[in-house]
DNA sequence: GGGGGGTTTTGAATCGTTTTAATGCAACCT
DNA sequence: AGGTTGCATTAAAACGATTCAAAACCCCCC
């Protein structure tokens, strides 16, 4: 038994095709008598339109697809809610891919998006794509960057100052006294990465004492926070650092977890500071402070603002909102 | 400039566009040097495939669908990695929607789903779903349940035993004394929640002695954890409990901050034991006892079972796989 | 009763690819 | 030489919806 089609719809209804698909995408045109024998008739025969076919004809596909960093980090989680909630609301299916910050699986997913025709896309990049996303948008699909402003400008955005951050991070270590501060984080060429240690930078040398001691390591999560400690501990015990940055909060959980098993007490002889605020940052064992990033609001906001390219992309002001992150201080910095 | 079509292609390199068609899809039909130079006309052009089309003609879509029950829980995040690393080497994307345990939302995804006529699925259903399911299956598409199995046996599935998961948990706490035992869960209607409850009084009753308080809950985060909890500190101080079974570990760790804020000690006054081992389990401010899942395990075996399905779909052989579930015991239940 | 204006419906063309069956061509066998 | 085999290529017919221009219909008024 082959599944129903508008043509099977049609004939149920005593109607043509063309008045079922206007039924289904202009119901405005069809008087309600008609739409109501339509209705009738699909229910019947449950009837589900063919998306491909639907998209090759229309040239558009209604979905949204979006590149996130590391699914595993509750973070890009409370960002891609933060779009889904949006969406969900115009009807618009979300396609998740997770790069987990491979360029392979980056490009993987982008090659998808361009076949698939979408009607826009949100990305966080991994590395340079502006010519994929140009290419992109040249086919129309519309372009919005998450978490990462364009240098170019050439896309709208929607991120969290990184720069006040990296400085506010690094302000209240040195303001508690800490001066020689271990940043654990990597890869080095990744924006975020780049742009909190760069501030951290400038925030200790305006501070005219204190020194950083950088720990790249090649990912974000726990694991890589275990590693980056243990190249800081190898150290000399005079060059040691008296204070960690993580570059995000998975690193520093995993930071706490090696330097509670090597007998290091946080915060007294090393304190720790995170950088996301996710919900288990406070409760940690010994809870964490952290730069709060107001993640699902960045999630809605590039959302909203990727509709607002795709209905009129043409409007070509490049918008670029800049949300602020702001300082939590909990347990591991408290000394 | 329009896109660049199999026909500019095509009369680039000087053949047909069934050859390039060729080339792209079945390249051992095409010799070398056509091959080549067919190539080197894609490149040239920036030719990408309009995947609408293909699907339109070829009748089928190699994405896979997948909907879990949250998003913002570790745990499907792993089990998704676990999709995700066998699919990427199929080069197959995943298409991950978040039924947030809505209903609606399910619905959406699956009618997406249905529409765009993917070649599999893989669902943790929120509620009964088995007639969409069916007609899913009766379209071609092939369907995989993850973490719950079919009572129908209609469907292959790759599931943890809840059962032992329930019963080793509370088997534990009756272990180290505790006899008032709350379960924190909710809806009562989800397939987990039900067969974790019921295991745990089961184990109750086979122990002759201790009880269950069920404080249902309506989703299951960390705030799920304070409002169960709370209900049950609510409760004459005679009746309350003296541990907590949480249905999984983000409302143990809400349950835990609950606790600590109402200064009620962990685990002498109460003792917790969560469900899944996330990995902030183990870092939480009083480390959480928890019934490992193996997680990722599941996601891949779920995987690789659905792309046996789709490979032979008339093999007929409903498979279920049934992982264990392991004791992690922390500090929240040593006392 | 004919004409005008507006709404509703429809026939036929179309989207861009894959597929099928057929063709062309060269080499090989007897 | 004639016939066969096999490979590479192609023309043309799908796939299932949407769209556009045109037809049909309805109601009302002159």
């Amino acid at each position: 038994m082959p599944v129903a089609q508008v043509r099977d719809v049609a004939a149920l209804a005593g109607v043509s095709p063309a008045t079922v698909s206007n039924a289904l995408n202009h119901p405005a045109k069809v008087s309600p008598e008609t739409l109501a024998r339509i209705q009738a008739a699909i229910d019947e025969l449950g009837y589900i339109r063919n998306d491909a076919a639907r998209q090759l004809r229309a040239g558009t596909n209604r979905a949204i697809g979006m590149i996130v960093l590391d699914i595993a980090n509750p973070f890009f989680t409370d960002v891609a809610r933060g779009v889904e909630d949006v969406l969900i609301d115009e009807q618009r299916p979300l396609i998740l891919g997770n790069s987990a910050q491979e360029p392979a699986r980056e490009t993987t997913y982008l090659d998808l998006f361009e076949q698939q025709r979408m009607s826009g896309v949100l990305i966080t990049p991994v590395v340079n794509v502006i010519d994929r996303l140009r290419r992109l948008r040249d086919r129309g699909t519309s372009v919005v960057l998450v978490d990462r402003m364009s240098r170019v400008k050439e896309f709208s955005s929607v991120s969290i100052d990184d720069r006040m951050g990296g400085r506010i991070a690094t302000e209240h270590l040195l303001e508690i006294g800490r001066r020689r501060i271990g940043f654990i984080g990597g890869p080095a060429g990744l924006a975020q990465v780049k742009t909190r240690l760069a501030a951290a930078r400038k925030a200790v040398e305006q501070h005219g004492s204190g020194e950083i001691l950088f720990a790249e390591t090649d990912s974000m999560n726990a694991q890589a926070g275990r590693d980056g400690i243990e190249q800081l501990l190898a150290l000399p015990k005079k060059q040691r650092p008296d204070a960690i940055f993580a570059a995000n909060d998975l690193v520093a959980l995993g930071v706490l977890q090696a330097l509670t098993l090597a007998g290091v007490r946080v915060p007294d002889d090393i304190a720790i500071i995170g950088y996301d605020d996710i919900d288990f940052a406070a409760s940690a064992a010994i809870p964490l402070s952290s730069v709060r990033q107001p993640a699902h609001q960045m999630g809605s906001a590039a959302a909203s603002m990727l509709l607002d390219v795709i209905a009129d992309p043409a409007a070509s002001t490049v918008k670029h909102l800049t949300l602020k992150p702001e300082l939590v201080v909990r347990r591991s910095t408290s000394a």
